[in-house]
DNA sequence: CTTGGAATGTCAACAAGGCTGACTTAATGT
DNA sequence: ACATTAAGTCAGCCTTGTTGACATTCCAAG
């Protein structure tokens, strides 16, 4: 119902639109300042971060899956996920079937990383959605989704579906 | 009313928490990618977007102004704003009260750019808006808003409280 | 069987854009 | 007169994106 009178309801002018997108680059700064603030204690960025975040998520996914989630080169992750195999976070194995592929896995210390930044993460998000109320949640996913790409939105699904 | 009832109906399992982490990170590519693409034909980045917003929403504003905004050190942000006033898209007058500050300012040039990333942007922003409707708009808004770290929800209201 | 191409991953080098630190210049305020 | 503030500059570092070149592995067509 809430769609029925949408189209006709909304209004939107310039200004609206516009403080909409400074809500969106200041949210996001909140949003990844408390992972940020750990990261640099082990002078790791976001790349690692997101790579641990999705490696968590997904464990035994390939590189070239992780590519596409991410949406960085080969190359560009490569340095990364380099580093977090070399500080014992993340388990690289050559895959059985094909030998090509690795597959990719965290450590128990990789595990005890993302549960710190992701705890972090979560209770930011947790206050945000309190103080909101749950009818806000309901529209910020709804607007959120929308705002994606649909080749995203399509991995943003699949995330969620392939529990593997 | 919503906030009454929303404490006791909010429970929030760290999956669904999980899931809108994922939801602002996809999103949040979404949102950049139509100015992305613009700023990448004229080998600017998202650092040169960015400044060009804000001194279009706040003309006049002083460098120092914009470096509280921006969240950056002045070197980085001074090497951006350098080359936008070597291409003539942003110009820079001393203060005639403090002559020691700067007053920032888009050329017509300036203008015309910021008036293409606006408008793609914000057309993948009505786009979000209309498939989700006005009430999930609401929400969406205020979420964002109690996700924003305290100073920069200052920085966000002041914008549109000093439209001088 | 072999050989060429596709897929996958690695290495090297470069650029953008963050950062710190040291310093200058000019204007202001005390 | 002197300390402070705004702005700018130079140098150098780091992360993280990019391309290009290359090695390895697999598979399919000749």
């Amino acid at each position: 119902m809430a769609e029925s009178t949408g189209e006709q309801l909304l209004f939107l002018t310039d200004e609206q639109l516009r403080q909409g997108i400074e809500a969106m680059f200041f949210a996001y700064r909140g949003f990844t300042a408390d992972p940020d603030r750990i990261l640099d204690e082990m002078a790791y960025g976001r790349a690692h971060h997101r790579a641990i975040h999705f490696i968590n998520c997904a464990p035994g996914t390939t590189v070239n899956n992780l590519l596409n989630i991410l949406g960085v080169t080969k190359q560009s992750l490569n340095r990364v996920l380099r580093r977090l195999i070399e500080d014992g976070l993340v388990e690289s194995k050559v895959g059985r079937m094909d030998k090509r592929e690795r597959h990719l896995f965290l450590t128990e210390e990789g595990k005890a990383l993302e549960s710190r930044l992701s705890d972090a993460q979560r209770a930011r998000m947790r206050a945000a959605y309190r103080k909101a109320g749950p009818e806000a949640v309901a529209g910020f996913r709804q607007v959120l989704e929308a705002m994606m790409d649909p080749d995203m939105r399509r991995n943003y699904h699949a995330l969620r579906e392939t529990k593997t």
